[in-house]
DNA sequence: TCTGGGGTCCTAGGACCC
DNA sequence: TCTGGGGTCCTAGGACCC
C-alpha cells in the first residue's frame, strides 16, 4: 500500500456465526450446552429430513450439514433432535447483523454485505477513508488509525458475543474470496488473515473444492482434466478451461485458483428475484388427486410469500421429484403478471399437464418469480 | 449415508424477428 | 429455391451456496 492510501481501505472481515443454528437453540436451552445436538427437518429422526447444522458434541461423532436425519441418529443415538426454527433463527440474525453494521474502525463507519443468517463481509466505508485515501490529508492530517484488521476483528467477536451470546469466527482478507476461505481455517471462535502473499502457501496444495463456488461436479470435471489442486488450477490452460467449462465460467474458476476477486463488498438489500415453497412428503403421492391438491397448496403459499413482496408474478415454476430421485421442472411466463393465489394456483396445476404421471411423487416444488421492483421505491 | 428447503446464476437450444 | 448473422426471449437443466 502507498503511504497515503488509508491502511483500512485494503481489508475486508468475513464473519461467521459458529455452529448457528445449534447455538441459538443452546441459548434458550442452557441445559443443552455440552451435549450433541442435531438441528433438521421436524426434529423427529425417524422422518425424511436432513441436518441443518450440528453441534460440535455431535460433530465428533460424524453427524454434519445435509446428512439424513436417520443417519445422524445412528452415528449419535443420544443426541437431541431439535425441529427448524425459521423465525428463531431470523430474529438471532437480526441482532447479530444490527451488532455488525454499529461497528466503526478507529472512528470510520463500515458496510456489511449480509450473506444469509450467519454470515456477513465487513470492511471500512469508502466514502469515510475516500479523502485520505487520495492523499487529500496529507501525512498527519488525518485521524490517527491504530486499529489493524486483527484488532477489528477481536472487537467484532466480543461485540457480537456481548449483544447476542454467540460466538463467531472471522477470515481477514486482501478481498471478499480470500476473507470468506479464511474464517474457515479461524473455526471455531478464532481469527485467520490470507492475502496474496499467502495465498499458495495455504492454499496451494488443497483440492480445488475448498475454493469458495467450486463444488463436488466441478471438482470432478476438474479432476478429469488432471486438476486437482487449487495451485493446479490457477496454472491450468485458459483455453482449456474455457472450452471445458465455458466461455465465462472456465476463466472464472481459474481466478479462483489464484483467490482473485474484485467484487466489492456491498451493503446493498438484499431484494428476492423469487419465492418457492417445496416439500418433501413423508410417503410418497400415488394418488394424482393428492398430487394437484398440494401443488394448489404449495401454489397459495408462495402467492402469500410474494404478496408480502407487493409484488406480481410474472413466472410461475414446478419441480416434480418421483420415487426414487429423479427431478424435472416445468415453468411458464404468464401472460400478464399476477399476485391472485386463485390464478398462481391455477397456473401451476396447469404445469402439471406437461409431466408424466406414472410414477410416484417424493416432491413437490412451486415457485413464482417476481417483475423486478419499480425504480424509486 | 436413500438423499431438506430456500435461494442464485450460468448454459444451451429453439423460436422468432430483422 | 438448401439458404447469413445477429439479437432477444423462453424454457429445462445443472451447479452451487447457506
Amino acid at each position: 500500500m502507498t503511504g497515503a492510501r488509508d491502511p483500512r481501505s485494503g481489508w475486508v472481515l468475513h464473519v461467521d456465526l459458529d455452529q448457528f443454528i445449534a447455538a441459538v437453540e443452546v441459548l434458550r436451552r442452557p441445559e443443552l450446552a455440552g451435549r450433541p445436538v442435531v438441528v433438521g427437518g421436524r426434529g423427529d429422526p425417524t422422518e425424511r429430513g436432513v441436518v441443518s447444522t450440528a453441534s460440535y458434541e455431535a460433530r465428533a461423532h460424524g453427524v454434519g450439514s445435509g446428512m439424513p436425519l436417520r443417519v445422524a441418529a445412528r452415528k449419535c443415538p443420544e443426541a437431541v433432535f431439535l425441529p427448524v426454527d425459521k423465525p428463531a433463527y431470523d430474529a438471532a440474525s437480526a441482532e447479530v447483523m444490527a451488532t455488525l453494521r454499529a461497528v466503526t474502525w478507529d472512528g470510520a463507519p463500515v458496510v456489511v454485505e449480509v450473506l444469509g443468517w450467519d454470515e456477513a463481509f465487513l470492511a471500512v466505508d469508502p466514502a469515510a477513508v475516500s479523502d485520505t485515501d487520495r492523499g487529500v490529508e496529507g501525512v498527519g492530517g488525518g485521524t490517527p488509525t491504530s486499529t489493524g484488521p486483527e484488532e477489528l476483528a477481536q472487537q467484532v467477536r466480543a461485540a457480537v458475543l456481548e449483544a447476542t451470546g454467540l460466538h463467531c469466527s472471522v477470515g481477514i482478507g486482501d478481498n471478499k474470496l480470500r476473507a470468506k476461505i479464511a474464517t474457515d481455517l479461524g473455526k471455531p471462535r478464532g481469527t485467520f488473515r490470507l492475502t496474496e502473499e499467502t495465498w499458495f502457501e495455504v492454499m496451494g496444495d488443497r483440492p480445488t473444492d475448498a475454493l469458495w463456488g467450486v463444488g463436488r461436479r466441478t471438482a470432478k470435471k476438474l479432476a478429469e482434466l488432471g486438476i486437482e489442486t487449487v495451485a493446479e488450477l490457477a496454472a491450468a490452460d485458459a483455453g482449456a478451461l474455457a472450452a471445458e467449462l465455458g466461455p465465462t465460467m472456465g476463466p472464472w474458476y481459474r481466478r479462483l485458483g489464484r483467490g482473485v476477486d474484485t467484487s466489492p463488498v456491498d451493503p446493498t438489500p438484499y431484494v428476492p428475484r423469487g419465492h418457492g415453497r417445496e416439500e418433501t412428503f413423508q410417503a410418497d403421492l400415488e394418488d394424482w388427486a393428492e398430487v394437484e391438491a398440494a401443488v394448489r397448496r404449495l401454489a397459495r403459499a408462495a402467492s402469500a410469500d410474494i404478496a408480502a413482496e407487493g409484488r406480481p408474478a410474472a413466472r410461475v415454476g414446478l419441480k416434480v421429484r418421483y420415487r426414487p430421485f429423479t427431478t424435472v421442472t416445468r415453468s411458464f411466463t404468464l401472460p400478464a403478471p399476477t399476485a391472485d393465489p386463485a390464478a398462481l394456483a391455477d397456473a401451476a396445476a396447469g404445469l402439471l399437464d406437461r409431466v408424466e404421471r406414472d410414477r410416484p411423487v417424493r416432491l413437490l416444488g412451486v415457485r413464482l418469480e417476481m417483475v423486478p421492483p419499480a425504480d424509486g421505491s
